[in-house]
DNA sequence: CGTGTTTGACCCGCGC
DNA sequence: GCGCGGGTCAAACACG
């Protein structure tokens, strides 16, 4: 009977062990989500740093990118002025990853937005929607128009134009609500769901100085996805503590898929160099 | 009934 | 001028 008995014991070792895991997996589900909140967070941060930047340079490079490359700095200026206008109308390109393929384009940015148009386009089958501001009779000019990528279309490309001169949602608390019992409209964020690529577009490569970092927040893949590289990371949460992120961005970049998927993005980024 | 989306018409710049 | 492509308007419509 010691068999036996040692048999039922393991049993139960059985037993609390699995309850340890799912208590851990719900853990890891909330942590996942969290990360994606931060790093939702970090997309637009980063965003608002990137136009300010772009604010301080005084749109130089902005014109600049755009094909008339003699750069000499007073000119620049004048330039600017006499034919931008008071508004330089800073335009930005992001990219954002959706994993329901068949969505609407709606890309959740805090903002409220109100659909005023859209239309087909030449090279991309799937059409493109204009956005205005929902601000704008209050006098915010921004603009953003937003369309599936072409060939991955599980990207949303949407490319802002201007600045809001208000605050983010002034009366919806936005799309981070720092907890998960956010109940708003279209914060869904089930289950980490989104990417973001955050590509400013203004800074082509000649601007060595100041790299604009390409944000990536990794797929925190739902249930459905059943990467190897959750299991990876499942264990290295068991295992240890976050310290093994490091190994997980290394695992992440040795995944095929995710390096290709990641250059398609830079390319798509640089239209400039694409061409060349 | 107010509010936001749909969707074809319209406009405008550009190359031929 | 004409056609094309992208951007916007606004009447109709859907929805609460
Ligand atoms: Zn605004």
């Amino acid at each position: 009977m010691n068999n036996m008995e040692a048999h039922t014991s393991c049993n139960e070792k059985v037993k609390t062990l699995r309850a340890d895991l799912e208590s851990l997996r719900k853990e890891n589900e909330t942590l996942r989500f969290k990360l994606e909140v931060m790093n939702r967070k970090c997309n637009i941060l980063q965003a608002h740093l990137q136009e300010t930047k772009a604010q301080q340079l005084g749109m130089i490079d902005l014109t600049a990118s755009r094909s008339n490359s003699e750069i000499t700095s007073c000119k620049r200026s004048v330039r600017i002025i006499e034919q931008q206008v008071p508004t330089p109308t800073k335009t930005s390109q992001i990219l954002v990853r959706t994993n329901s393929t068949d969505n609407s384009q709606v890309v959740k940015d805090g903002y409220q937005w109100r659909k005023y148009g859209q239309k087909v386009t030449k090279d991309n089958p799937s059409p493109r929607a204009y956005f205005r501001c929902s601000m704008a009779p209050a006098g915010c000019p921004v603009k953003k128009k937003v369309q599936r990528c072409v060939e991955d279309k599980s990207f949303l490309v949407a490319t802002y134009d201007g600045e809001h001169n208000h605050d983010v949602n002034s009366h919806v608390p936005a799309l981070i609500r720092d907890s998960l019992s956010s109940s708003d409209d279209e914060v869904v964020l089930p289950k980490g769901s989104v990417a973001n690529i955050i590509y400013p577009e203004p800074y082509p490569l000649e601007n060595h100085s100041f790299r604009p970092s390409i944000a990536l927040d990794l797929s925190l893949s739902g249930p459905n996805d059943k990467s190897p590289r959750n299991d990876v990371v499942e264990n290295k949460l068991h295992n240890n503590n976050c310290n093994d992120i490091e190994e997980y961005v290394a695992s992440l970049t040795k995944d095929p898929s995710f390096t290709a998927a990641l250059a398609a993005a830079v390319a798509r980024s640089m239209p400039h160099l694409h061409a060349a």
